[in-house]
DNA sequence: CTCCTGATGTCAGTTGCTGTCATCAGGAAG
DNA sequence: CTTCCTGATGACAGCAACTGACATCAGGAG
């Protein structure tokens, strides 16, 4: 037996988002969240380098994995084509999480600085959709392009998603692709 | 003869952008920006929120310009041409200001905190076009997804732009849009 | 002349966040 | 078994961002 309860960072993160969600997130302190998880404030920043990251220890996780969807696409798919896939393929990773993602959503949409946290981890991902781009010898400017269109169909979707009870994420990324191609006609 | 120097805020953006250039956004405390502006910390933040927004005051104006512009965009554009020709239009903006703009990127790009605001900032004109183009008739799904694709594209014409010594803005805009097209034919 | 307004100063207080050192269970090395 | 080391944690002091409450006072309105 371990000197100290396991997963120190779960409860941590658990305890964050449920006091987030009782009073929001400016009325609680980083104590309180630490004191709930029966650890100290001092670890809490041990363990995450702010007050917002706590909510966003998942974006990693995705991040890896879009990039290693963009990898498998096809070799005939176009840069956009291939991030659209990527976007499909871990819709499955949201549509397993519904509730647990509306209820984030709707602490990080009820501050703002919470939502610009959430931009940030976006921008990074843009950021790392290029570069899976250009390893597939995709060049530099259309790999920016790409990836940028394709996060901004990813928030269009995921609006969407959020909204509609029951709908698959990969559904609304593909209905997001087809609008901008029917706009653009 | 008024009883403080004039242009409190024009004097707080001077001295927080040269501090930040001098010596890194983290390493400078308001304080400081205030003192060098002739007045008192509380004073600065009676000004701007806090001490990432007095790089960003002329987000607002930028916004009402891009506003006005999809407004008095030929009825016959789509939402996306309607937001380019937006784009373009505030080009000059920009082109006049080339050095300072380059100053502020620099700043703003060596620290994290201040691209977070950045990506905010970003956001929010989003919103402002979505808005903008919704008066135009568009419906609220295509206004949402014409103006994220929009700042998409402001977003990779503006890196290049700055990196580009002496090209206009408005061409930078035409090329991305061009590069867009080209990658969904 | 008086009163009011608005930009500023002063000061105390909360909290996010950091540096530093102490603690101590359990595993590795002898 | 004893010793040493490691890693997660606690304890504590401190800085700086930000806020609330109250004071000040030049100049304009009346």
């Amino acid at each position: 037996m371990s000197r100290w309860e396991p997963n120190a960072r779960g409860r941590l993160e658990q305890a964050a988002l449920a006091l987030y969600r009782e009073r929001g997130f400016e009325q609680v302190t980083v104590a309180e969240i630490a004191g709930r998880a029966g650890l100290t404030e001092r670890t809490f920043f041990r363990h995450y380098a702010d007050k917002r990251e706590v909510l966003f220890a998942g974006s990693a996780a995705l991040q890896e994995s879009l990039v290693t969807a963009v990898a498998a696409a096809p070799a005939a798919a176009t840069p956009l084509g291939a991030v659209v896939a990527a976007l499909e393929a871990v819709g499955e990773q949201f549509d397993a999480r519904r509730e647990l993602a509306r209820q984030r959503q709707v602490v990080i949409e009820a501050n703002r600085e919470l939502r610009e946290r959430e931009l940030v981890k976006l921008a990074t991902l843009a950021d790392a959709l290029a570069a899976a781009l250009r390893g597939r010898g995709v060049a530099a400017p259309a790999a920016d392009l790409a990836a940028e269109v394709g996060i901004a169909l990813f928030k269009v979707a995921f609006v969407r998603w959020v909204g509609d009870d029951g709908g698959k994420l990969a559904a609304h990324v593909r209905a997001a692709f087809a609008d901008l191609r029917d706009g653009l006609r």
